[in-house]
DNA sequence: TGTTTAACATACTAATTAGTATTTAAAAAT
DNA sequence: ATTTTTAAATACTAATTAGTATGTTAAACA
């Protein structure tokens, strides 16, 4: 990697880790300047505008992250009921970057920022649609295979669940991990209904 | 009611709409003054800061709010599982000031405020706990009435149908509220399998 | 009726904000 | 080697922020 791009991705890192934590607007430019090397001559030499920096961030730090731990895993399902319960049992307890009182960078950002700017909005929802492509279509193997009841609707499934992550990311913000068990345990009394 | 109540009211009826569209961060006190006749003098005399008058409208603008649409419907349940779905349809579909594209004002403040303010967690996790209590109750006039399952964990339930009212928020501030029919829909065959 | 206190109103401050203007150094190209 | 362009460093600005200091008026009380 070339020393300008090195500068690059060190303001997208640490601008990530500061507004998973800290929320899109309450980080400041300044913020993540005086955490990193970087100065406001580079800054704006990389980016047009924070805005800028901030979709940037989305599609080259968030998006292949989400993809990895979301959608690659439900390619190719044999058994999506417990494939899909796997994929959220990882990205629950497993992922260490993310902890519980901070919730989901992609779920704070869409809370945060979809109402206010058009821009952020549909890049979120490239995201979650992403995601709720790769359940779907999981379930669709599912029916195929006969493991899947044939009136199940595979879009309702992928949106349900979809909505039930981000329900329990917002939830595990206040009141701790612990939801996240219990509501692993309901998803698979929703999940096995689906058979 | 005095002038001065009025005042103080005023303040927070006001602060409430701005907040739930552009976060409490994002409202400063002299937005929330310049659409009120209110003035600065009048702002911090009935309220020590901004915090203060924040704490202050959870409790007496969104509690009794959010208990009047989702805790005493509950109260007594003779059918669960529709009453739980029923209560859900109309918060989601049937209160005219809550929006699609602004979601929930309780869950944006648990998303925005949980990790940075501990009264704030606090408050807000004390409008949740309500809720999730009142879910629960109902779930268990149920079991006495043997239309629940006798193995169905109350507790449990609550968090998965609180959990997934604010994920489907959250997904509602950036596809819409077309997806809170879908929702309602996979709710109802969650709550289907409790019986 | 006079005095006190509650309820504001106005003008200010210090800190922080995103963004700009200007200069400088390091690479690349010629 | 010299020019040109990329990449960055430094110093600034205008706007906005929460909060304060100091006044003023209206209501309650003695």
């Amino acid at each position: 990697m070339s020393k300008a791009a090195n500068t690059r991705t060190m303001i997208l890192t640490k601008a990530f880790e500061l507004i998973y934590k800290q929320g899109y607007q309450a980080t400041s430019i300044d913020n993540i300047l005086a955490t990193t090397q970087v100065t406001k001559g580079a800054f704006f030499y990389h980016f047009k505008n924070k805005d800028e920096m901030g979709l940037a961030m989305i599609n080259e730090i968030i998006y292949p992250g989400m993809y990895a731990t979301l959608v690659k895993p439900l390619l190719d399902s044999k058994d999506p009921i417990n494939e899909i319960h796997e994929m959220m049992r990882n990205v629950l307890l497993k992922v260490p970057f993310l902890r519980a009182k901070y919730g989901c960078p992609a779920v704070n950002l869409i809370e945060e920022m979809s109402p206010l700017n058009e821009d952020f909005k549909i890049a979120l929802l490239k995201l979650t649609d992403q995601w709720q492509d790769a359940i779907k279509e999981s379930i669709n193997q599912g029916k195929a295979s006969k493991e899947i009841r044939a009136d199940v609707n595979p879009g309702y499934v992928a949106c349900f669940v979809v909505a039930g992550y981000s329900g329990i990311r917002n939830m595990g913000k206040a009141a701790g991990s612990s939801c996240y068990n219990i509501y692993l345990q309901e998803l698979k009394n929703y999940l096995k209904q689906l058979a």
